[in-house]
DNA sequence: TTGATAGGCAAGCGGTGACTTGCCTATGCT
DNA sequence: AGCATAGGCAAGTCACCGCTTGCCTATCAA
């Protein structure tokens, strides 16, 4: 799929984005602590198989990096890809024209 | 519906990113114009209604702003929510830690 | 070695989103 | 007035996405 394509379609879901925020709080966590803190936290019941594929797209667009170590899978944000978004449509808009 | 999830939504899509193309480069078009230039710019073969329900989501996103003259109705971006999106996720992110 | 923990794979289901189709309204031109 | 142009509304279709379910693999601790 198209890198661009993926990137947004990542982020246009809630669950996703609200596992990116927990990233930004506390780096480099498991599955299940990214489960249980979602439950928690924002109350969701999502099981660890949907988290789980969750963070598949994300990794696949870029927004998280996983690593295997003994048997735990740690998974890291990289906001790399998101300053892209707002250089890719130009500033020239009407607020700064014709007001 | 939440305004951040409608943004991410209206994103998700290729062709209205590729709207959001067309209104950079040529801005207060008609939906008959954005048609022809998806058609003739990228060899989209979407009806002009389809067209018009994409111009809804963008302009409920808050991403684009439509007005009435006469019987033209004119599209124009409005880049403001992007610039949004790079500064929701803080940038300490593990490039800057760990390599 | 056995059990518990952490995670993976794959098929199936339901809902939503993108798109079409058909018809209707409104404005402008001659 | 009458026709063409520009656009709107609403219902129906189809595919994809998020999620579950069931079972399997791998690592560690006792």
């Amino acid at each position: 799929m198209e890198s661009e394509a993926e990137l947004f379609r990542a982020l246009s879901d809630r669950t996703r984005r609200l596992i990116l925020d927990e990233l930004v709080e506390r780096r480099r966590q498991t599955l299940f602590e990214i489960c249980g803190r979602l439950a928690t936290r924002h109350g969701l019941t999502s099981t660890r198989q949907a988290v789980s594929q969750h963070l598949d797209v994300l990794e696949s667009a870029g927004l998280v990096r996983s690593r295997r170590e003994g048997r735990y899978r740690f998974f890291e944000l990289d906001t790399n890809p998101l300053r892209a978004i707002a250089e890719r449509w130009p500033c020239r808009d009407a607020t700064e024209e014709d007001r």
